[in-house]
DNA sequence: CACTTGACCTGTCCGC
DNA sequence: TGCGGACAGGTCAAGT
């Protein structure tokens, strides 16, 4: 589910609601959401306190004042939300405040799969209805080591990835299709599906044309379009195209932007062609075949 | 080694 | 209405 933009605005919402709480409990009720073992998240994650959350790629660290961090990966359908003290009736709902934009009803559902409580009644809910995403309790100094975060890329809004070091990356991997480049995580992180057809249709590049085919005008395209295209998405929230919301139970608004992905049979906004969707690197791929052309 | 495909899960939608 | 199959925003392991 959540890609870069969707991960960073859950980041801007923990960390206006998390620093400063002290952990009461944790309630794992899916092992594979939570594999650590019961004595390591009772010594360093019951009675800590919440120091930051930061975010790198697709992953949240959540850090403790254990000098261990929470790190979770939401995979396809993670979500992670907060809610206040309980109501009289010891449920809690959402969407009081937001009721056209609320996705999630009572929690715990059947897709809670660990429930944070924090001293001061307040929950945090780690729902995944697929069971793919993970949380773990690991030192903070550690974190780094792990193998995901040992080879992924840079960060895309980081001013330090520049188009040069995005064709850098890109040439690594000469005989790739372009969209397959887009989703390694190793070449640049937090791209996803529906960004890399985004941007793949704002920069006008066919998402089967191979990395070494791509003229340094067209990886200056896509490395502008990136950007803007990650950029809009988070100042609307994120996409929710089915599971996502924020920490408030609330839609991301940017598909209502998007110009491509899951708009097959639409017109292109730019042309008028009708936009097809296709199989590329394995994933439902979102195209314009006349801005979108291979020959670059 | 570079690249592609299947597996991990649950739920929904679509065609018959 | 029921049933099978395809598909869904991500990443690994195993395959070619």
């Amino acid at each position: 589910m959540p890609e870069l933009p969707e991960v960073e605005t859950i980041r801007i919402g923990l960390s206006t609601l998390l620093p400063g709480l002290a952990v009461r409990a944790v309630d794992v009720g899916n092992a594979k959401s939570f594999p650590n073992e019961p004595s390591v998240t009772g010594t360093y994650l019951i009675g800590a306190y919440i120091v930051g959350v930061r975010r790198r790629a697709k992953v949240l660290l959540i850090e403790l004042s254990t000098a261990y961090s929470l790190v979770i990966h939401l995979k396809m359908t993670g979500q992670l939300v907060f809610v206040g003290p309980r109501t009289d009736k010891g449920e809690v709902r959402f969407g009081a405040g937001h009721p056209s934009n609320s996705l999630v009803g009572a929690l715990p559902d059947r897709s809670t799969r660990v429930v944070v409580t924090f001293t001061s009644g307040a929950k945090l809910f780690f729902n995944d209805q697929r069971k793919f995403g993970w949380m773990r309790l690991i030192p903070t100094s550690e974190v780094p080591t792990i193998d995901f975060f040992k080879t992924v890329g840079p960060e895309p809004l980081e001013p330090t990835f520049t188009w040069q070091l995005f064709r850098e990356r890109l040439w690594r991997r000469q005989k790739r299709a372009i969209k397959a480049a887009l989703l390694d995580q190793t070449i640049v992180a937090g791209v996803g599906n529906i960004y890399a057809d985004e941007s793949l249709w704002a920069a006008k590049i066919h998402p089967e044309t191979r990395v070494g085919e791509l003229s340094d005008a067209a990886v200056r395209r896509l490395h502008t379009a990136l950007i803007a295209v990650l950029q809009l998405s988070i100042s609307m929230g994120g996409s929710t195209d089915r599971n996502y919301v924020d920490v408030h139970g609330r839609k991301g608004s940017y598909l209502q932007f998007a110009n491509v992905f899951r708009r097959e049979g639409q017109d292109c906004p730019r042309c008028g062609t009708r936009i097809i969707k296709m199989r590329v690197a394995g994933r439902g791929t979102h195209i314009c075949p006349t801005c979108q052309r291979k020959a670059r």
